[in-house]
DNA sequence: GTTGCTATTATTGTCGACAATAATAGCGTT
DNA sequence: AACGCTATTATTGTCGACAATAATAGCAAC
């Protein structure tokens, strides 16, 4: 975890950083996805009283991931099949703006900056040495600098503070390295390209034609799946089937 | 208060209905924008304790009415012409795809439905009776049955479930009763028409368009009021003009 | 054996008190 | 009078206990 998200500041508060702890244990599964939240017990791990637990589950469910139900309780995030393309949806149009913004409201150093990065990514990749980690880490600092970029507060916080722990949960769980890593780079070289000539409408629409790829890209996989469960035998019907079909 | 937030399910703790008398007293600004909160004191006028308070607290933070630092406390979110401007681009992203997956998503009967209301809206509008008020009522039906028709969890929890409190605290502060009434009018008959047409590209052209007319709209009357301003005297542009509604 | 009600248990919601941190007031020095 | 330090006060964070609600187990009737 070497990303940090830029707008989570430094844990100074107990809740915080149980927060965080509980924020990575649902990220990378080890609680698993719909699984229900016992306060109590969590509280025990933790060694925290309730009333703490309680305030760090409030920033949880802020970033989706986890729902509460009045007198009922809570429950991690269910991942789905809708759900992630959902999330995709979400993040073409999110994104989408704030690559807009950012090809409006960039300053030329942030831009020249964001240059720098991208020749250190294409080094990195060049030696095609631990490509998929590296590739993922600089994956996630492009779309940040990106966000950022928009200089757009409500963005901002929507996009790295609220969404982008779900984009990572999907990642973690579903096993998502990107495997389109050389056509992503050059989607990349494009994006800054356009937002270094400060178009912003060719910038929103690469940066929108970007996120559809991967989108594009899992849908096909999924349509795979179900073609080779569907010839295996159709009769068995899993959860997980039901869940590829409706969409 | 008629229309009532399409996601916010009836409140059944008494922190859910703290949470909404403080949310409707920033929204109409009893409690200023801007202004501390002090835990002790609210918890007071509300009769509870500080906890069931903080938990109210939460939520607010959770729609972007207040805003909180650790060991420092809570602020009222300011209202400000920037974060104006942001919202709507905000808005347009999210609502543009909202509108192109309303397009894609919607059902014959609720295209239908929507349909029905838009006729009502006419003949309200003809009237020409108190068209400010249900104008802005209709403003927002009309937009949350989009983005209810887009069937995308994500973006209906975004945009109902977060961004519109802040929509409504900013149109109730700045007292933003749309003078674009018919044009907007017409606008929504269009887009529903693309919907209709199953057109999801032309209705997210046509939302956002809508959208951005409404802030093109603004920024023009801000630039002449700061021209105005700036004849007569400089400073306190920002605080009068958000005085200048409410107390 | 199943269904429906009741009693018990467990979990969540709320409360008041204490601890830790920040804001303020008072004082002394320059 | 202005600055900086210290002591006091006020506010937020955390805790454990109680109240209200939901989940469960046990029994009765059919």
């Amino acid at each position: 975890m070497k990303t940090q998200n830029p707008t989570q500041l430094a844990a100074v508060t107990t809740a915080d950083k149980v927060f965080e702890q509980i924020q990575h244990a649902i990220v990378e599964g080890d609680i698993p996805s719909g699984s229900k939240i016992s306060e109590p017990e969590l509280a025990k791990r933790y060694q925290i009283s309730r009333s703490t637990l309680r305030e760090a589950l409030n920033r949880l469910e802020k970033c989706h991931l986890i729902e509460r139900k009045a007198n009922i309780g809570s429950r991690v995030v269910k991942c789905s099949i809708e759900g992630l393309l959902e999330l995709y949806i979400t993040r073409e149009a999110l994104e989408g703006m704030a690559c807009r913004q950012a090809a409006k409201n960039m300053s030329d150093e942030e831009i020249s900056h964001m240059q720098d990065m991208l020749k250190i990514h294409a080094q990195t990749q060049d030696l095609k040495d631990g490509v998929a980690y590296y590739q993922e880490e600089g994956n996630l600092d492009f779309h940040y600098k990106v966000i950022l970029g928009s200089h757009n507060k409500q963005l901002i916080e929507l996009i790295c503070g609220q969404l982008y722990h779900l984009v990572r949960m999907y990642r973690c769980q579903f096993g998502m390295h990107s495997p389109r890593a050389s056509q992503a780079f050059q989607e990349h070289a494009n994006i800054i390209q356009a937002i270094a000539d400060r178009d912003g409408e060719m910038a929103e629409m690469l940066m929108r034609h970007h996120i559809a790829s991967s989108r594009k890209n899992i849908e096909k996989k999924i349509a795979k799946e179900i073609a080779k469960k569907d010839t295996k035998q159709s009769a068995q019907t899993e959860q997980v089937n039901i869940q590829l079909i409706k969409t």
